[in-house]
DNA sequence: CCATTATTTCAATAATCGTCGAAATATGGA
DNA sequence: TCCATATTTCGACGATTATTGAAATAATGG
């Protein structure tokens, strides 16, 4: 990832609603979420939203597809691996370091035992 | 970590300096640079830098320290960590995700622990 | 104490950001 | 087609942001 793709993303999660629509679609899974859902999960006006999910989309931070009426918005979750990688990569010139986290979605909402 | 504190966190990185600035100081490791070196390496302004200083404190990622007539920024990795463990944490409801890298700053240079 | 170096504080400014209201667009159903 | 639903677009607004220049503060050495 290149950093100006790390400023823009970190700049889409750097805000209190953004960061809430964005962990709501890390939990919806790849599956996504209406933006009625959203709206209504987090009690926002629908044009507000609209311009947050263009913030995430433009970081590169969430996709959305058409389903009959309603738009549905799911995170990508590659780009979220990329930018933990980023933010530690180099990380005390590399010595010691583990590598970054990657999330990897399951298709289905699973519970996992702790 | 609180989502507000996550949000001063994301905002404090999201700015194409101050993500220079930190991921110099994260590259520095624990013994940190003075301010005088990171406006010299970045060629910034020094009353700018101190201002991307302050946010970097008050984020929690940074560190200041007196050293004679310089002031010594060091990168809190604690709060990366802490950091980047929210972004990552209850991913697709917490299946099949692994858990958040941990950077742990080694002591190369022959410093002793505080 | 004075001069020098290193950094911070303060005030001002342009640019960007988040939210709102009103109107527009797209889809599906009667 | 006409209507209701779902979402986006547009124009405006106050709030926050990053940078600058000038002056202030802190530490060191002569």
């Amino acid at each position: 990832m290149e950093k100006t793709n790390a400023v823009t993303a970190l700049a889409a999660l750097a805000q209190d609603n953004r960061l809430d629509v964005f962990r709501l679609l890390v939990q919806a899974g790849p599956d996504g979420m209406a933006a009625g859902a959203i709206a209504e999960a987090l009690d926002l006006a629908p044009n507000t939203l609209t311009f947050h999910f263009d913030r995430l989309r433009m970081a590169g931070l969430a996709t959305v597809r058409r389903e009959g009426r309603s738009m549905i918005y799911a995170a990508r979750f590659e780009t979220m691996n990329d930018l933990i990688e980023f933010l530690t990569e180099n990380c005390c010139d590399g010595a010691f370091c583990v590598p970054a986290a990657a999330c990897k979605p399951a298709r289905k909402r699973n519970k996992v035992p702790a």
